[in-house]
DNA sequence: AACGTTCATCGACACCTATCTATATCCAAT
DNA sequence: ATTGGATATAGATAGGTGTCGATGAACGTT
């Protein structure tokens, strides 16, 4: 229960993913966008979309040699109601 | 900005410390009442509060050799904020 | 088939974190 | 003053994390 939450707030506390949360609220976004704003190596930004896709804040859809990334509002929405029952 | 928020959601990325804000959102409590309830040692307990007070989240109130700690909903609603805002 | 581009994985490294035991500090009561 | 209980601090340790360079895999174009 706690440990699922804890979770999602370990995937938060980065500031690079709250800049890449930040960029996936104006909707879906290619990875190599979220990579030319980010001042990281390409490995390292991979490893940050796996940490946020894998708990599920974001999803991806690949096309051809794409990768678009958006936001999973409804994981956000829970994340919400959390902080509402505090 | 980003960087303080990140820092709050790294206070919330761990499970002792979810369980220690949901026994806050009763209202305050002392760190004692917290210790019986976390099956973890007392220094451990001492680390986790001042996480949660350095960021803001919790606050302390000393009464003799007590400690009473209570959520800081402020604190809260910004959170609620940021995440409203993604 | 060969090349260039996009993305993922691997291995390494410096740093951080949660936890413990041991000890110190502070306060109240004897 | 001394004892006892509550909390904080110090030091140690095992495991986790963000980052990188190097490399691999998949895809489209020539």
């Amino acid at each position: 229960m706690q440990e699922v939450d804890a979770e999602v707030f370990k995937a938060l506390s980065d500031a690079n993913r709250l800049k890449i949360l930040s960029m996936l609220s104006s909707g879906e976004i290619c990875a190599c966008r979220i990579l030319e704003a980010l001042d990281i190596t390409q490995p390292t930004l991979s490893h940050h979309m796996k940490i946020l896709s894998g708990c599920g804040l974001v999803t991806v859809r690949k096309e051809g040699q794409w990768s678009y990334y958006s936001l999973d509002r409804a994981r956000l929405d829970q994340l919400k109601e959390f902080l509402g029952s505090l």
